[in-house]
DNA sequence: CCCGTGGTGGGAGATAGTGGTAAACTATGA
DNA sequence: TCATAGTTTACCACTATCTCCCACCACGGG
């Protein structure tokens, strides 16, 4: 279970590291993609293979599933987690989620989300406002 | 799997370099064909094989039919590799496409996609612009 | 206070992308 | 049939970037 948030640096040679306490479950092979919100997701690649094999049935012919499969997996690439256990971010990549050097690791359930700090913390806030009428929402589907 | 996005250039001669990560899946030996929403597809061999296979079991009697098998099958080249992992892009095709310089390939399972740079970018634009519906379908293959 | 761990930074060698030159092949006309 | 011009193919060369490795520093625990 990912959880918990870091600040990270991407130094000029567009090295991350990963926190420590989520090496071993996420492995030595990931898969950073675009996400929503302006985000990239992180996946042990374990988690992405079972995404491609359901992306795999999507009706292929249709103009919008073209342009989900372009978004997604155009946006999507294989990284190996070196010996001190840092990722390359592609450049493309860090230009979609306006990635600068301090940058926020988030982990939600089975993925990590990278986001820019001054993003992320804009990002909170906003929710954190919301936070009572969420509350309500989740009471509404029993989860708390 | 061909995920990824890369920039690189058609040089003066139509010579276009593969990214080294894909060299080893693509093979020596392709298949460039007109592609949807005007780019250009690229098939190693096999896979076009296998595709030509079931585009032969289409009902002929059918126009869209007809007209599906010669925009797809007429517009498609067989090129090789060469020792530095370049092909060469026939100028009919360069020119479906709105090739100039500037050229991303695109990595989408099975394929990979050539558009030129600007029309790429502003594609990439309206597709991140529909959230909704990318998210949408996120939900749908279980990622959300 | 020392040691182990985690995050960060840098340097040397390897490699990928690109451009150019030489050779070979094709076509055309005398 | 031969010569020449134009085009294509094969080979070589350069440079920016990436990879791999090692070193450093900060911090926390024993």
């Amino acid at each position: 279970m990912l959880i918990g948030e870091y600040t990270h640096n991407i130094d000029v040679k567009k090295r991350l590291s990963l926190p420590s306490k989520w090496r071993k479950e996420l492995g030595k092979k990931l898969v950073v993609t675009r996400g929503l919100d302006n985000c990239l997701f992180i996946y042990p690649l374990k988690e992405w293979e079972k995404i491609t094999e359901r992306i795999g049935r999507l009706p292929l012919g249709q103009a919008d599933t073209r342009g989900f499969n372009r978004f997604f997996l155009s946006g999507a690439v294989e990284v190996e987690v070196d010996t001190v256990g840092r990722i390359l971010v592609p450049d493309f990549l860090k230009e979609f989620a306006r990635l600068t050097t301090k940058v926020v690791l988030a982990g939600i359930h089975d993925r990590v989300e990278i986001w820019d700090e001054n993003r992320w913390t804009e990002y909170k806030k906003r929710i954190e406002g919301q936070a009572d009428a969420l509350a309500e929402k989740l009471g509404e589907i029993g989860v708390l």
